[in-house]
DNA sequence: CGAACTAGGGAAAACGTTTTCCCTATTATG
DNA sequence: CATAATAGGGAAAACGTTTTCCCTAGTTCG
């Protein structure tokens, strides 16, 4: 099962169509040697007389080297690879798309790969780009597997993005937004906004990102003097975000004093949050503030009653790049940004 | 430009860490052809007790064949490439996620790719995945470009998902939905529902999957007796759905008799006429019925006003695959379904 | 003027597979 | 019993590159 073979080709057509470096280099009249070492630019082997024929040649047949060649002998390519957890999840498309654009600006070419939030998945994915010679590993949620470790001291340089590493390594780099400094900031306005009592409806805590959310906002809120009790903090166990939100937010409404204001810890909660009041509390509609944490683009135009925590998505590209290229390991940390609904709202 | 040399990797640390084939097979005391066969299936030239043997090294060592030596060698490679012309789009990158799931179990590898809509970059992603020996090419709104013709017969298929190829192709095969259908159902609904006038705010019509909607919701108005004035016919060139919506709308409702029910040819087109109302229109805000398309799962949570046609995202994987597997080029057209806003919004 | 160096370029090895020949037992067939 | 067929497996070619040697002619330097 690890190894899959190559099935034939249906139609073996055989339609000749790929031109080889031995043909540029019989019509240049030079060597397959000189041929390479002009494509790569390796100076000072060649004259300008006959780069010029060279590439004059290389134009006319239209060649391109074949990427299998070129990185047998030496054993690496353009590749790396994004390992998303969920590419349902358009905060993680997002993220992809951005690293798309950095990447190929760079030069490498990006293979998006869907592990599903599966170890075996992960590991299968990891296993297939090593053994393409992957430049480096993006891992959009990580989940610990087998691999993982032992992929550490790889060619290719890993960058954890949003979730740290579920497992200790030596050399990994990690990109994403300061979660302790932003939900400090919603800590803030929440209490500010309203005195009275406020919740908090959260993910999974095994993601890094939502523990340090929810770990973060509620000791922003002791220091803030206003600790939230037991019953004013939701989630649930192996449902989808929006479902999260949606009975979250049914339990918060049954209780005593129902909170004035909630802190969704994504988006997506907040939109099952935002469902639950609209179909069964829909008179305390504006009377609950939301507060999300993603703010999609999206958000400006079919939600705009809710407030949050945006995170700049444009902005992962070239830090996911940075991260992966630079010689030592290191955290990068994304400016975020507050995003009221009256904001939003205006304009 | 058209080949980027591989630059050195920066810490060549060497670290030996890959298995070759000539190790599992000195471990397991048979030569290297041996060990390839096994691993491929060439049943009938190994023993069960060899396959034994070697299989038991394979784990041991933890061996998986180089993609590089073996798609060399045989010419081929797991790759499948899909182009999109904008990952951005949740749409697309839900069909992109559902391809992968599909493609995966396939056995293929695939690789995604954003091409923005710009030809030269689709033409250096289908240079570069032809250079990769890919096995199919997906093409997620193609766009005309110069090297699109001249790949036709390729050994890999093409495969033009919602929109077609631009250039007539012997062997292109297509996946997308009845377009003229339902918009049939679109236009029948919108006249049962408000026999007053209606509108239409419709994306740019160089894409085939919009003009096929355009055309075909026109027609179905005229065959009820109904066509369209072209003062209710909206578009916006060089601007994003979203505001194609928003501008759209704007226009429609500074007419003397504004519509009562509005068909936008994408759902991002309905969210942004949805905000036009909000805001300028407040009153009119459930007056005017609006109608989408794509209906993504989004919508029965933030956006329960809207009708529409959903696209059925998770049916496209199979889809796109049997396509590019199928040996005679072919279309499928996936069944679509009217989602009524009454309906989404109980339960 | 001889030696050392440099510019320019060719021949061939090497990368890790798959696959084509080949060979040797063993079994089936006459 | 002789011969043909088959099962099992090894040696080596081939795939398309990059890169290491090596070579020659010209230039610089003592």
């Amino acid at each position: 099962m690890s190894t899959i073979p190559l099935r034939p080709t249906a139609s073996s057509s055989q339609a000749k169509d790929t031109v080889s470096i031995a043909e540029v280099a019989a019509r240049a009249h030079v060597s397959i040697a000189t041929v390479s070492r002009v494509l790569n630019g390796v100076s000072s082997k060649f004259s300008p007389a006959t780069q010029q024929t060279v590439m004059q040649a290389v134009t006319e047949l239209g060649y391109r080297p074949t990427v299998a060649g070129r990185s047998l002998r030496s054993g690496q390519s353009r590749l790396v690879a994004v390992l998303a957890s969920n590419l349902g999840n358009p905060s993680m498309a997002a993220i992809a798309a951005a690293a798309e654009v950095a990447l190929r600006k760079a030069g490498y070419v990006m293979v998006l790969c869907d592990t599903h939030d599966q170890p075996e998945l992960q590991d299968e994915y990891l296993l297939e780009m090593g053994s393409h010679y992957a430049r480096g590993l993006v891992l959009l949620g990580a989940v610990d597997s087998p691999q993982l470790g032992r992929l550490a001291q790889r060619s290719g340089h890993m960058v954890f993005v949003n979730r740290r590493s579920p497992v200790p390594l030596s050399d990994a780099r990690y990109v994403g937004i300061d979660n302790l400094a932003a939900v400090e900031t919603v800590a803030n306005w929440m209490v500010e906004r309203c005195q009275g009592k406020f919740g908090l409806i959260h993910g999974d805590v095994r993601s890094s990102a939502t523990r340090e959310r929810v770990d973060g906002f509620l000791a922003s809120c002791r220091k803030l003097g206003l600790p939230l009790a037991r019953p004013y903090i939701r989630s649930s166990a192996g449902l989808s975000h929006l479902d999260i939100g949606f009975e979250g937010m049914q339990a918060l409404m049954a209780l005593k004093q129902p909170p004035r204001a909630v802190f969704c810890t994504s988006d997506l909660i907040a939109y099952g949050a935002h469902r639950q009041l609209r179909e069964h509390h829909p008179t305390q509609l504006d009377q609950v503030a939301l507060v999300g944490f993603d703010h999609s683009p999206l958000n400006s135009w079919i939600a705009p009653w809710l407030n949050g925590v945006r995170v700049p998505y444009g902005e992962y590209g070239d830090a996911i790049l940075r991260a992966m290229q630079s010689e030592q390991p290191q955290d990068i940390l994304l400016p975020y940004q507050w995003v009221n609904a009256a904001s939003s709202v205006q304009t």
